[in-house]
DNA sequence: GTGAAAGCGCTAACAC
DNA sequence: GTGTTAGCGCTTTCAC
């Protein structure tokens, strides 16, 4: 090391520093966390010595100590279609606002992606890890009562999904039922009379839009709306559209799909079917994905405010964090209308 | 507590069961860790009643203790594009892999978006803050030189990107300049003469796509390929395509797009402008996203193997993890056809 | 303003 | 097979 050059990595610890600069560990330990009284030419002395030899203090050992380790965990339960839902559009989405939002407030995430099936302790496992300070759930999925259990005894919770009458944990998300009648309404105004959901029903935010498109129904007299369950993957996905569409064809005039992507390929499949769209079959998704303005005809659908709901769950759960008690927040739902209803 | 339930969380550590238990410390990590010889009925004696009392070791401690975390770092450094480049899709269907990969191998995922523009030492940051065993750098965006940098000192990092000739760090990634070149002969094939390449040719998978363009325009004696760059931002990119396309309209018939994304904006704008594809203008994207087959007309593009990308990065880091070292990973492009070219 | 010392919760080497 | 003990690297009283 004749050479001049700082010798990086020689420094492993505070106590290192500390003998290099001639001060106590503490001193470093005060001097590098910004805090408390430190003179400043020695905090200075320190800092260079730091930044030469390329040391960080390990957040590990800090967050130990402290009993905070500023990372936020956020899980992804795999329910209802177990394999590579993770690349679902709308929660990548989502998880990418999150980032940023934790980033900017000075956390850390720590992903991790379940399959409650293999795991029924998912939750609980997470939360007791000691690696993290609070956790967000992106999707109840199907472990809605799993995450009730859990939310009574451990505060820093924040989920988002669809917001049921008496529930206890703190959920952001929007309200799925008003934008299902909302979507259900556009269809009706559009010209459609017998109507469909495309989808699976059992998430309870797709139950939640199609329960309110027949409240719709209901409330029209028109006939009751017909369930068109689907998987999520594209793959399948287009396979059983193609199938109720050969099943149903010339039955349906307007189809409400729970999603901007089961949308966009049904309006693929549609066109295969030699279906013209809004002329036979009026749609409508839900989300306002990218995608939605790119589809022939770009399509009318319900937009989630995928940015406020990030900002939502990272508001709410540093508030817990920080003792309060928090109420759910419901967003807005907003019909979009472009040219497939 | 007279209800008979379990008293949850009043057992805080390792110490507070093996008080329980009737045993030592020592004995319950053993236990719990189910290594290490233990009595059968004395391990199930601690495992019932860490189970009772949902107890779990911290994960903290016992990284500081081992020296190893079990967390493994994903950093998107966001260069060029700075806001929501991480909602990118290929980058946040990578991710999706990677932590179905990281998962099955036991590892937990730390995620972190940096801005490098904000934070020169965003690499080494992350890597010296001790809550990480190693890292993967999703995209080199235009930090190439800095991971080099790192590369020599820091063994368990592994990038997803371009490889160079010599460079020392270890990169998983598609032959870009392959894909290009295979991209330009399909859209040549297809009657095109005059082509462009629709995209920023500053990141370096970008550039080496551009370079395998050039280098069948210079095989084949056609024009120089004519850059038109643009952001990754879908609202932005459209209108950049737009004023490219009034800009060039008939000087070009054919046009390679650095992504899917891009091809599909592009696609939408061609139809604004009344150009038909693939008689006017032939169209190649890359990556073979999903939306690739939903376009209209479906789009022709050069597939990126995601999860068999997934798959080499994290087995090459486990295997660097070991202490063995390890050469970079190069995918073959594959050309996919389908009706734009 | 700084040093000394205790300890966060865990694991592993060493006894027995 | 189990207990004891010494730290992992840091923060934070409590002295001075």
């Amino acid at each position: 090391m004749s050479d001049g050059k700082p010798e990086r990595g020689a420094v492993r610890n505070i106590t290192d520093l500390a003998r290099l600069a001639g001060v106590s560990p503490g001193t470093v330990s005060r001097a590098l966390a910004g805090k408390s009284l430190v003179n400043t030419k020695t905090r200075e002395k320190i800092e260079s010595l730091a930044r030469e030899h390329g040391f960080r203090p390990n957040q590990m050992a800090s967050g130990l100590r402290r009993q905070k380790t500023d990372v936020i965990g956020v899980v992804i339960p795999l329910g209802h279609d177990t394999r590579q839902q993770i690349s679902d559009s709308f929660f990548m989405t989502l998880l990418g606002y999150l980032a940023d939002e934790l980033t900017r407030e000075g956390y850390d995430l720590m992903l991790r992606r379940v399959v409650p099936e293999e795991d029924a302790d998912w939750l609980d496992r997470f939360i007791r890890s000691g690696m993290i300070d609070g956790v967000i759930v992106i999707g109840q999925s199907d472990q809605f009562d799993r995450i009730e259990e859990v939310a009574d005894g451990y505060r820093p919770l924040v989920v988002w999904g669809n917001r049921q009458e008496g529930q206890h944990h703190c959920v952001v998300g929007t309200d799925n039922r008003l934008g299902g009648r909302i979507a259900t309404e556009r269809l009706v105004a559009a010209g459609a009379r017998r109507i469909a959901f495309l989808g699976d029903t059992g998430p309870m935010e797709f139950a939640a839009r199609f329960a309110g498109a027949q409240d719709v129904a209901a409330r029209m007299g028109l006939p009751p709306i017909l369930p068109l369950p689907t998987h999520l993957s594209p793959d399948r996905a287009s396979e059983e559209i193609a199938q109720h569409l050969a099943a149903h064809a010339g039955a349906i005039d307007g189809i409400f799909a729970a999603t901007d992507t089961l949308a966009s390929l049904c309006l693929t499949e549609l066109r295969g079917h030699g279906i013209s769209v809004p002329d036979e079959v009026r749609l409508v998704g839900f989300d306002d994905l990218p995608i939605a303005r790119q589809t022939v005809p770009p399509l009318t659908t319900v937009r989630q405010d995928i940015a406020a709901g990030a900002r939502g769950l990272v508001d709410l759960l540093l508030r817990r964090l920080a003792g309060e008690t928090t109420e759910s927040m419901v967003l807005p739902p907003e019909l979009v209308i472009r040219a497939t209803a």
